[in-house]
DNA sequence: CAAGGTGCCAAACAATCGTTCGGAAGGTAA
DNA sequence: TTACCTTCCGAACGATTGTTTGGCACCTTG
């Protein structure tokens, strides 16, 4: 909390006139990012081909890790440390976000653009490998945030595909 | 460190008759993981087809994962927290266990059983997607390690391969 | 003008952190 | 036997943790 308050030239007991507890500011934080997520994938037209509408989730969601690396660090990492109750809610908009990408690879399998056994685990494997860029990925590096999406997103609808 | 001796029945200062330091301890854990992964990657055979090789590298990568979970964890998350030396000694096993891969990859690259642009973007994403797994998977669930591996397997395979 | 709220500091609070210390008990080697 | 080494306890160490307190300066609202 010193450090924090260092940051925004404060000394540490100052902070706390704007909040309540160091607890209320990390729930603050990952839930700006969980909402960053969702914000990414609610601007997805449902209406689009699957395969579509999974390249723009790739997309929106490297942009948010990217974009925001040092909040997203803290979404993946920090969740766990947050109460009960708190842990319940970042858990409820997780699992909301996931529902995007979920329908998204349903709606495919449906119209025979994907086949897959478990849609499900599809998820979680597409998710996992975007998830995992927060750990290597700086910007300003060679790869291009554009150059990384295409690939990726490349690799995941090559998994998921009918063949 | 006093729960840690708790763990083991001593008073917390007991614990430094055995070790010099707290961070010598998380480098073990850390060190102990790094090698498991190495060592379920060496046992691979370098003359089989790389589509098999890989299947095998994936197979062993989740068994380290499930087996020495919560080893896991602390392997994925606290070696951020270790000193620039011990830090460079567990990024150099790192990259050597990278290597098991990248070279599985090439290989199938060169025999045409795959085809890619980025083969170290490949091989970072087929770790990535498999390191993920330590959020969400629980032994004794309804997945057993055998059907996540292989669903897994087949979806990293259908990611890579020529088409 | 007065009253009350806000933002901040300096200092202190109790709890907890990794670690050290003196001493006691037991085992091993001479 | 003597001497040492290992293992452990109980207590303490200094540093750091999140947070509270009292007071001072400022702003807004009546």
């Amino acid at each position: 909390m010193r450090d924090l308050a260092k940051a925004v030239n404060l000394q540490g007991g100052s902070l706390y006139a704007h909040i309540d507890s160091k607890e209320e500011l990390l729930f603050e934080l990952v839930n700006r990012a969980a909402a960053e997520f969702i914000a990414s994938a609610e601007a997805v037209p449902t209406d689009l081909p699957a395969k579509e509408r999974l390249t723009r989730l790739v997309r929106g969601h490297l942009e948010v890790i990217v974009h925001e690396l040092p909040n997203a660090t803290v979404f993946f990492h920090e969740w766990k440390f947050l109460s009960p109750e708190l842990q319940a809610k970042v858990t409820a908009l997780r699992d909301r976000y996931e529902g995007y990408w979920r329908r998204a690879i349903e709606d495919g399998v449906k119209t025979g653009e994907f086949e897959l056994e478990d849609v499900r685990l599809a998820t979680l494997f597409a998710l996992s490998a975007l998830n995992w860029t927060y750990q290597w990925y700086r910007p300003g590096g060679k790869l291009s945030l554009a150059a990384l999406s295409k690939r990726y997103s490349e690799m995941i609808l090559s998994a998921l595909e009918a063949r």
